[in-house]
DNA sequence: ATTGCAATTAGTAATAACTACTATATAAAC
DNA sequence: GTTTATATAGTAGTTATTACTAATTGCAAT
């Protein structure tokens, strides 16, 4: 009967929990599966998630689960123009592509262009002293199926005549 | 008697009102100036500013100018770790350097690297059919202060072993 | 396996940030 | 000045999140 419990967890978590003397109880468990199959979900849609498996499960308990991942590292928060906050389990440094229109997220590595992003953000914070811990960088975009059906919306933008 | 009203009121911001049929009043032109003298504002922030001029402004009347502000492109939301939005009127394409200590923000100019991001950008989604409208580009540091105040906290990153 | 207890939980109250609503007032076009 | 669509103050309502509390539980030490 191995099919339930922590083996079913990633090990990094885990040893995360573990590291941090944290108990690995069943909603936490639950929480982090969720996580894992989901698409930036919100705290509520992972709160409607995790209650198929864990239906007496808190809302309060899926909020403070998910602020120990992100002190642990292992979840980054996003704050989107729709102004919800939404829970992002891939902590490689990437850019979020988000529709300004259907609202979807489509993650953008930049594992290759990561070195030449933190040099240039290098040089231009130089001499200022600071020490940089991560970033955010959201792109604002019509996705494919936005950009036909809103033609109308061309130069909406600030950055519309800069042809970028 | 040219000291009050629109006259005081930056030329493109005029514009942008009559443009869009919008009403020139005291509350939103006292909204505007404060803006402008404030550095990255919530909104509560600004309805204390602008009460100095407008005592008996409400409160909600500051967050439906932010929005007609936002929505001519002439203020952006930033949206950063502590859950408040705070309101630029930066509107170039910067990058905004918070330190996760203090809290401060640093507008850092990146006029010479956008050409650069964007073309990076433009490779990383390529062929996926997006079009750019904007961006937001936000690093946390430790600014020269709180890193020599808070040296145990170096390898708490993520980030911590890339060198970045 | 049992025990002891600090950590965790469910449930809910409280808070914070914002938005909607409504009756009154006003900017600006005439 | 008159008109009228727009905007406003004040406030109620909403949403997302956090705080609190009494009961429960993971797990380390027996």
């Amino acid at each position: 009967m191995a099919s339930r419990g922590e083996s079913e967890l990633d090990r990094k978590i885990v040893e995360a929990f573990k590291v941090r003397k944290l108990k690995i109880t069943p909603q936490r468990i639950a929480i982090v599966k969720a996580l894992n199959r989901m698409d930036h979900p919100t705290a509520e849609e992972i709160y409607e998630e995790v209650k198929k498996e864990q239906p007496y499960i808190s809302l309060a308990t899926v909020y403070r689960t998910l602020k120990l991942l992100i002190n642990a590292g292992l979840v980054k928060e996003l704050c989107l123009p729709d102004g919800v906050i939404r829970y992002d389990t891939n902590i490689n440094p990437h850019i979020n592509v988000v529709c300004v229109n259907c609202g979807r997220i489509f993650d953008v590595d930049i594992d290759h262009y990561v070195e030449t992003f933190m040099d240039e953000i290098g040089k231009a914070v130089s001499g200022k002293g600071f020490r940089v811990v991560g970033f955010r960088f959201d792109v604002d975009v019509y996705c494919e199926n936005c950009s036909i059906k809103n033609k109308q919306f061309e130069s909406d933008s600030a950055f519309a005549d800069e042809d970028i």
